[in-house]
DNA sequence: TAATTTTGATATAACGTTATATCTATCGTC
DNA sequence: GACGATAGATATAACGTTATATCAAAATTA
């Protein structure tokens, strides 16, 4: 059980000082070939990797990079994920995953703890009510920041979103065009702006038909609640025969929740999810959703920090993605 | 846009020392309430956060823990995420995940990061034929490490495993009571340890009741793979009655495809899952599975690491997890 | 050949902390 | 009132790097 090397073992071990040996590891300076190569061989030999935390402490690089998000195990999060990473590791980066589970106490912990660790910079999906405090704290240090999803109220950071009130305009549409008339945007939380926006579009194009009653019902992201909520909203009102979904995971639990009862998804209540994971495709019967390019968002993400890194100062960016209605199964005309 | 505040900033607008300002920081030492009052008064309006690098690098604490595992969108690994960052951040711990894409250089790639980032803690998922030189070099480095779901045969770290081999041998032994003798295990990749685990459990029950014939059926774990593969197994193996899957997304994949054909799982098919991932429970028909307790599982494993940090030269512990045949509507008897 | 440049290496200081040793008042004790 | 003990502060060095300045020797130029 040896010591761990540094670079004062590795200079010994070659017969340099330590400053060549750092030239050496880092390929930079003017070094001959074979002080080059006894350095290496020793580095090879002692199994030497530099201390990140000296190094970035000394020269101010700071190549890791975190990312904050509300929900690990979202799978649109995971698409999202692999975008940023495959861009940002080209470029030497490491990427790590921070899990706020949507709280903002669990996210205020997390990011003191990210801005003690002095990383290069954060990709944020700000939790729900996210206080100004936490803001300021980030702003105060000012490290590059970007947000996606979500926007901050408080500061303005690079920013990369949805086109939320496009894409449902087209879906509310699309549905009052095969007739329905008793639509229900479901799910999500009161307080969140993506949802906000999402109604937004929902309600213009009720108004724009000339509907007046839109029922907007609160439940949380995920299959359980869909499940849970569909026969509450349904019992409360009957009339209801088509569903815009605020995530695609709420959207199938609705579906299982009526295939449940014996009704079928499409034929007896449209819906319409929003994210196309890869399992809204696999569905029984497979659901008609609003897709989010997720991977390309991530990319999308990737360079945006990567800009705002080499040029802390240029003016901030927002970059909207567009989304696109897939019709599968689950939308039919009313009858 | 004032610079970054540290130690020295903090101490001259306190007017006192540095090693002060530090010790009022940290709540040690002697230090008078005025003095404390001053410095901390000093830190909210600055508000300082101390830089973690110099401060681990100089007192050799570290705290932050990595991890390190197959695939960051899988659902059960979700639940063993949030199961150790509950019980790690409760100690202090920041947690953070690396994604290796069950891929040995995007391993490497993120070892060696992780590695220079001098973090307290590994916990891991080895990637599929990790060679001998990642192992090697995560032990010159003696960084406490705990592994989970798989080991690795070139080292002996501690370890969080499942009893694979007791939970398949269940499986098949309840179906084969159940009158199947067309019983095909399906899934999962060749080289992987864990799947040979399970096959050994399925072969011993298989060959207690005297059957010779066992199907093993090669395709990669998730959903869209069980669509494909079924019908190309089913066409190649006419007489299957019963699947033994290598995960639940496999099992749910193969219930999609064979609900496409016509055919009813549990009735035409007899499919058991391994994971319960949530979509078990949810799917229609519901799927029966093999339960592996996954938060329960994380909090093991950050208990494991915290031991093993405490006590770096304590001998390696290895334990297994109970795991509990779920029956639901996807297992019926032989017709 | 003397002056100048280039090559290849090194010495030194600095990044922001914390561990250790040290120092001066003030206190209590007999 | 002399003495040791203690409270409350500080000086100094160290963690492992890298940036900058410096230096000797070799190569080039005039």
């Amino acid at each position: 059980m040896t010591k761990k090397p540094n670079l004062k073992t590795l200079a010994q071990a070659a017969g340099v000082s330590v400053p060549t040996a750092s030239q050496v590891m880092r390929g930079t300076g003017r070094i001959s070939k074979e002080t080059r190569k006894k350095v290496l061989k020793a580095a090879e030999r002692l199994h030497y990797v530099p201390d990140g935390r000296a190094a970035s402490m000394r020269s101010g690089e700071k190549r890791e990079i975190g990312m904050l998000i509300h929900r690990i195990s979202n799978p649109f999060n995971a698409e999202v994920i692999s975008g940023v990473s495959d861009h940002l590791e080209g470029h030497g980066y490491l990427v790590s995953i921070l899990d706020s589970r949507d709280d903002v106490q669990h996210q205020k912990k997390n990011l003191e703890a990210f801005i003690r660790s002095s990383r290069g910079g954060l990709i944020w999906v700000p939790a729900h009510d996210t206080p100004k405090t936490t803001i300021d704290m980030l702003r105060t240090h000012s490290i590059p920041t970007v947000t996606f999803l979500r926007q901050s109220k408080f500061a303005q950071f690079d920013h990369i979103g949805l086109k939320n009130t496009e894409a449902t305009y087209a879906a509310t549409r699309h549905l009052i065009e095969l007739g329905h008339r008793g639509i229900v945007y479901f799910g999500g939380e009161p307080h969140s702006d993506v949802r906000q926006e999402r109604i937004e579009g929902f309600k213009s194009a009720m108004k724009e038909y000339g509907i007046d009653q839109h029922v907007v019902w609160d439940a949380p992201d995920d299959k359980s609640s869909g499940v849970n909520e569909l026969h509450q909203l349904l019992k409360q009102h009957p009339d209801t025969t088509a569903l815009i979904c605020n995530g695609d995971m709420i959207a199938l639990g609705a579906c299982f929740a009526l295939q449940k009862t014996g009704k079928a998804p499409g034929k007896d209540l449209s819906i319409i999810g929003f994210d196309d994971v890869q399992d809204a495709a696999l569905a029984t019967p497979a659901l008609s959703t609003i897709s989010t390019h997720p991977y390309e968002l991530g990319t999308l993400l990737a360079k945006t920090i990567l800009d705002r890194i080499a040029d802390p100062l240029q003016p901030v960016k927002t970059s909207l993605i567009e989304t696109q209605l897939i019709l599968r199964e689950t939308t039919a005309p009313a009858t």
